[in-house]
DNA sequence: TTGAACATGTAAACGGTTACATGATTTA
DNA sequence: TAAATCATGTAACCGTTTACATGTTCAA
């Protein structure tokens, strides 16, 4: 099975609400979505291009107060793209975590330099915890209960939560194994 | 930062221990590290001839019962590269979840569709729970307690255990959440 | 004798990232 | 007036995957 460039739903996704520009998209994802999705900064434009030049969606100048933007707007064409893709299974993610591979390896490494590593990770995930926080009291915040997003937008929130506090577990009964046989 | 190719570390990282073939080690990995790290096909005998150009492994033909086998063995130069990888931070991986992400425009799906999607993802879950079960019981029972290995192979083994039952309990907390709707 | 497992590779395409590039506007 | 944010892009590289390719040996 071919590999197929998924960038272009998650553009096309953000674009099935309302219209948005380039700009908005890449924030927007930054705020709400980055925690299991992330776009890098290049390829977010070229796709609007592409989606453009295949007539999924439109792309009119608009100038919001003195500065001009390029907003997009879903086709019927670019609508049933998505919704096509939206039906189908989604696609087992290969994960590949650097830092398991190094603890896989780690008795070829100190067991201090093992621990720091994994405290370094526990950093990170008490970062991003701190970013879910932000998620649910200022994106998640401004939507209405009500709104059909709430209840899913929500669940993707605690997909985070449950899934950093079950490493943080982990990492902590890591650790504590490591300073015993020390 | 320059992206920079982890098979290298990953093949040299499995050669640190004994001598193996191209098979083995790609037969090993599926044994032992397919929940966090995987490798292709063909990604595994390219960079091993890649390898041996740069004098980080080298090759040699053996006849193992009627079969030929080429045989690599990490030389020192390979090993210093190993080491020095090893001891550098592990870089953030930046994961996607296509499921995730079409769970974030679950409003422009059907609910009953979201639900099929989510207990697809459970099963799969199940399964790599059993794969875990069998990495348990086979590939870790082999490894004697006081071998500096095991430790290291029972803690990946165990982020794979306490991450997918944090899935299953998110997955289950959706489903719920999700019936209830309708 | 047929299928599973053993065993080793190549070529091409593709997706995604990095680095590069530019300039306006608002806020402190 | 300097920094942060808004705003939009291009070019090149590289890692990875997919598909292709081939042949052996052992067990049922």
């Amino acid at each position: 099975m071919k590999k197929i460039n998924k960038t272009r739903y998650a553009i096309l996704g953000m674009l099935a609400d309302r219209p948005r520009s380039g700009y908005e998209i890449r924030k927007f994802m930054l705020e709400s979505t980055a925690h299991f999705w992330q776009e890098s900064d290049a390829s977010v434009y070229p796709m609007l291009k592409k989606l453009a030049a295949e007539k999924k969606v439109t792309a009119c100048s608009e100038h919001f107060g003195k500065r001009k933007r390029k907003i997009f707007e879903i086709t019927p064409a670019g609508k049933k793209e998505f919704s096509a893709w939206l039906a189908i299974p989604a696609e087992r993610e290969n994960r590949r975590s650097e830092l398991l591979l190094k603890l896989f390896f780690g008795a070829h490494a100190t067991p201090d330099d093992v621990i720091k590593k994994l405290l370094q990770r526990r950093q990170q995930v008490l970062d991003a915890q701190k970013k879910f926080e932000k998620i649910d009291s200022e994106t998640l915040a401004e939507v209405a209960d009500t709104h059909p997003h709430k209840m899913f937008w929500a669940m993707t929130l605690q997909y985070g939560i449950k899934l950093t506090e079950a490493e943080i577990e982990w990492i902590d009964d890591c650790v504590k194994g490591l300073k015993n046989e020390t």
